[in-house]
DNA sequence: GACTACCAAGCAAGCGCTTGGTTTGTAAAG
DNA sequence: CTTTACAAACCAAGCGCTTGCTTGGTAGTC
């Protein structure tokens, strides 16, 4: 397939280097890419252990010289996944000053998410959880807890300044919905862009001051 | 389990009359009600024939004296609830007026729907389509289009009207992801009803003229 | 020479579905 | 009112296949 050209941002490279998630290049990485491709179009239980050996070019036993099961494959696509992407909220924060700008950050880097490169896998952390036993349940629970806290607070800032009229944790769900869809109709190839579709959905969450 | 002490409304008694839909209380209808109450909860494919029997009281292989395999069924939950759920909007919009009012409506009357009765159902409809084989997904498509032309027709009213400002097939999707997630996040016990959920989400697509 | 990464083969369990036969509901025939 | 006929609804058993995973062994590397 085609290979990835692009550089990782500093705040991916970053945890690579602590060790925290996989380098795309590394064995683990591209299992774990690969995976994510397959459980989001066919699905985590349509997916066979030798759909994922072959995708990566190994016999389907040796998957389990990796991960000790299927369902902790399942369990690191999303839990690297939902730490990436924290980060690149926080980066994308860290830029941004003004209640409106950082809700349309937040907007920005989750749509860049949802339908960019890592997109297969944040499809995957919102539609496959369940297939999670209880334990891994709630420790992907926990990490997405600190995720949204970081829309939360950008949201509740943004209802103080006036510009948000519904309860912040409202609109944090309708956006949760309203954007993780997007992976369902948008394609980079149309006459509309990432950012264009996140200016409307800002529209749609914010009124102007 | 608990029963079911509501009548169907008229539009719902006229498919079961036509024959188009199985009565909730026919041995079909109750099983197409226990697969999509398990096809929700476990996910189609994990979702045995062995649970489905079990559910409605009967041995696995006697489920295939009512349909011809396991996909039939996930087709039939689908293929109900799309008919239902058109004929309920189309009976929600014949009493509004005003553009809208005709996109409260059917905010509420989809709510309702995946909120509802028919909630387990709908789920199975917007998140399990993948499960089934490329011909059924084409005949649930066509009829997901009569459903979602009614949606078009009422946000276009409603942006001549100048209450809506962004492209009606954009807000149509962001909306349809919106209502659809409600169902991993709202509870009837809360303190918020239905429709006030409706109201909110209507001060989302649209601004008052 | 120990360790990592892998292969080849296959096992036990669970899957969707089939089969042959039994019960149950219904309605005409006696 | 009973008997007979028949189809629809269901059961008990299990077949053939796929699944996740295990096992015993091998090639390459430091």
């Amino acid at each position: 397939m085609s290979q990835n050209m692009t550089q990782p941002s500093p705040s991916h490279q970053a945890l690579i280097d602590q060790g925290i998630i996989n380098a795309p290049s590394s064995a683990k990485g591209r299992l774990l890419q690969a995976a994510a491709n397959l459980f989001k179009e066919k699905g985590y239980e349509r997916t066979t252990v030798r759909d994922l050996g072959k995708a990566v070019g190994i016999q389907s036993g040796s998957l389990f010289h990796h991960y000790p099961n299927k369902e902790s494959i399942l369990r690191a696509v999303m839990e690297e996944t939902i730490l990436l992407n924290t980060e690149l909220m926080k980066e994308a924060l860290s830029q941004s000053d003004k209640p409106e700008d950082k809700v349309l950050a937040l907007i920005q880097c989750e749509l860049e998410s949802v339908l960019g490169e890592t997109g297969a896998a944040m499809t995957v952390l919102v539609y496959e959880w369940r297939s999670l036993k209880e334990e891994s349940q709630q420790h992907i629970l926990t990490l997405r807890g600190i995720y949204e806290d970081l829309w939360i607070s950008a949201l509740s800032e943004a209802k103080e300044a006036g510009s948000v009229v519904i309860d912040p944790f409202v609109l944090r769900r309708l956006l949760t919905g309203a954007l993780s869809w997007t992976v369902n109709w948008y394609r980079q190839e149309g006459d509309m862009t990432v950012d264009q579709l996140a200016q409307m959905t800002l529209s749609l969450a914010i009124k102007p001051a």
